[in-house]
DNA sequence: CATGAATGAGACTTCATTCAT
DNA sequence: TATGAATGAAGTCTCATTCAT
């Protein structure tokens, strides 16, 4: 009867269950993807280190790779919200010009990625058109993308060119760092660092 | 006599029997890794498209993944050889400056993938520094290489920079080719070309 | 209520399940087991036989040899036990000496044997002196091996000897046996059990 | 021409050739066979080992089951053929009476096998009622049978009882010996084998 | 909502045997 | 007689997904 009662608090509570639950999902099956790789990872591992049953795990999403984008998706927002944050308050402390702000920006994307390659590592391996799309639909994400653009309609540069300009400067900062911190390659990231913001200089210098 | 001379025809007829044997399998495995993925192709596939038995693979190769490896090493050193021949030859018939021998090696690149993508695809995902490394060995592929940093060694800098300029230019190289050509992002590789040269230009210019 | 009693019942009836299927997974792979050897007996045959899906089979069990391992373990025991039990039952009837006692138990073994001699066929043909101390650390069967040593320790001699000589008719009694039901050797097990038993006297008579 | 003049000779070459081979062949199956079994040995291997081609394995056996009783029997008929000869030797410069043969012989036996576990082992775990028969077929080994039972035939003995007490030492002493340097029980054969004679004495006795 | 036993298609790989040379 | 590349049936085991409870 006392149950029946509790029937508002009750649902709180299963929804806070719920929450917990598929935080704990996500969070083993991305210690999972990151560390062996989304093949090499499968289901049932996947539950037993969340401590959930097997069935359970197709209540919260489709199947394995419908899993893989939503951890990818949840993450980037969260590492752009930062990066956008940092980059505000940076700015409000010492105004910078356009170019010092992209760097800014890169610079605390590439410190965050030095301390959690395993998701750079994820979103590269996991990368299609179709999920980058996506990740543009999140405020957190596309907001950067607009900025930038912003910059070069607004200095009257052609829009079409601004977005390949933008197109090429990410491909670049992203392979050097998914080849320097994912791939191992003998170049440190920190030693590249100097030669790539140079790069990125010229290239927004027009 | 007969004999003898069948001994040599014999050895030659299944020798060329083996040749043509290992070639279907290349071509069959190639074309089904490009269009499916390698984990989304089983090995039944394989060897019923190339016409040959299941235990022939085996003779071929230790397992699938072996066999990307195989496919990749020989298609890129082909290209890369045919990519320094007509450098080669373009060259012979009108000097360019080190820049533009770069420019027409990268073109060259480009155009083949343009039209071999899959290629490009299955290159991408299966990098890994271990394969990159077996690629520095193989002369066809290492040469251009050693060529590119021969130059800035001649021409006074400093040789660390000059390998990570190396490296940063084929990262942006690799990473917008592959996603113009793989994933089919909305950015034409032949719209983005011009800007990319010019990016290629300001970062080898020092 | 209701729930609350369908919960008990559900678990029952979910476990009441498990078991039979795991017991017509036993049974079959024995009956494979023991018509056509372990290394001729295929997985798929067991899971039809069984009635049972492939996958199930490794819910069960690590793989073939472990399954021969958990048979030859349980029906030893089960065999043992009914031996004591039938040896403890005669004694109370009417009193043996430790002869008796023993030439009792091993008759109680050839007996059940001549019935069963697929069992013995899968013992001999699987023994290892691993699967031997598994075996020693089921109480039904590590028991009787304790009560023939006692009585030697009791009866003060060497306790070195007593193990060797149970060694020794342990040994011969289960050759003979092996030899004569599973091997077919022209020897019929009761036209050797006369001259058998009366070795067995032989040797415990010290 | 020369060639066909030396018919004779080139035949006797190959023939020598041929033996060579088998005997190669033989030799590194049975060392494969001991090391890790008769289902755990390929084909591939044996002939590899051997110097030979795969197809020819089959010229000389039908299968790798009809290679390992050829092995057996082989080396079988030469330990016993020793054996007797080393009884023959020892009984001329001190005869014995018929006990003390019988267990010189075991004795010769066991001192071998303690040498040669693995041929032990080979012959036990591919022990069958026919490959006895064969065994007995052979003049070197079937005679020690005959003299066993003749002695008893002499001394007005039942036949039958005989070759059943014969058929129980031969179990008794072979399980032994088995166990002891197989199956690495923890009974070593030189401890066991004081006790073990003298239950071969018991047995005898009469 | 949650569970986890059961499923079974299908993956990869092995290897005894054949047969054209 | 000797070869060894080719065969393909047969083997073991995995794992995403379902569904009765």
């Amino acid at each position: 009867m006392a149950e029946r009662k509790c029937g508002t608090l009750k649902s709180t509570k299963a929804s806070e269950n719920k929450k917990l639950k598929r935080n704990r999902l996500y969070d083993a099956a991305f210690e999972l993807f990151s560390r062996k790789g989304v093949n090499e990872t499968v289901v049932d591992e996947i539950v037993k280190h969340a401590g959930i049953a097997k069935g359970t795990f197709y209540l919260y999403c489709k199947d394995k790779y419908d899993l893989v984008e939503k951890i990818i998706l949840k993450r980037s927002a969260y590492v752009f919200e930062n990066a956008m944050k940092a980059l505000a308050e940076q700015n409000r402390k010492s105004p910078m010009d356009f170019t010092g702000r992209v760097i800014f920006f890169i610079d605390y994307l590439i410190e965050f990625f030095k301390q959690n390659s395993n998701l750079l590592s994820l979103i590269y391996k996991n990368l299609s058109w179709s999920l980058y799309e996506k990740a543009m639909n999140y405020e957190e994400i596309g907001e950067a993308k607009q900025i930038f653009l912003r910059h070069f309609s607004l200095s009257g540069s052609n829009a079409q060119t601004a977005k390949r300009r933008l197109f090429i400067v990410v491909s670049m900062v992203g392979a050097v760092c998914y080849n320097s911190l994912v791939l191992k390659s003998p170049y440190d990231i920190d030693d590249v660092k100097p030669e790539l913001y140079r790069c990125v200089k010229k290239i927004l210098a027009g």
